[in-house]
DNA sequence: TAAATATATAAACATTTATTCATATATTAC
DNA sequence: GTAATATATGAATAAATGTTTATATATTTA
């Protein structure tokens, strides 16, 4: 029983260290930021409004974002959007950006 | 003028991203949830709740929140205590945790 | 169905970050 | 002032992450 609930504590932690790794890279910060402001992009179209990140690394940054569940998208065509997966990102975003004011 | 607000966004940019990184790392964030309910704790106190974490390595974690802006300490003979630096980083983890249910 | 477009994937390599280990510093106690 | 305690530091190594490059897949258009 104890052990059950130091061992979803562990758990629970990893997933938030995972969402903390996931957005802790400036490029994918600005990803997050980005969709937060435009609701959704698709993959062309966040290549296009980054610096230093050409269309494969992006991809990789985008697999990253949504395997840590901050990050969701939907295929339209040959087109994936992809857009914030839940309404708690933009508040954390708002909390750490409140964190930094100097 | 339109280079300084780019590069004040990047500053900032990579200053959240730095906390982000401080406390993407399942051990420096539980340190920091432990000092989020403790208040404060001195050095040897965090090191015996922890596992998989020694005094020397404690000690690099504790100097990286420290200077990600996230912990802050003072001395009282040869103890250091620990807290967390400013509470946006308790409304930050109360973010973070919202974001990870299931 | 061949070419073009949009995106993903996988392997190789580069860079960063984490960890260990040995040692240093500062403070207190004897 | 020597030993003990509490903590930090630095260099070496190990492990994880980021980036590039080349190629694959899926969809649309001609």
């Amino acid at each position: 029983m104890e052990d059950m609930e130091v061992l979803l504590q562990g758990k629970r932690l990893n997933d938030m260290a995972k969402v903390l790794k996931a957005i802790g890279h400036t490029n994918r910060l600005r990803i997050v930021q980005l969709l937060l402001v435009e609701k959704e992009l698709m993959v062309n179209e966040i290549c296009a409004r980054l610096t230093n990140c050409e269309q494969s690394l992006l991809s990789h940054h985008l697999a990253a974002l949504k395997e840590a569940g901050v990050l969701a998208c939907r295929k339209e065509g040959r087109k994936i959007y992809y857009y914030p997966a839940k309404p708690e990102i933009k508040k954390l975003l708002n909390c750490l950006e409140n964190c930094c004011h100097e």
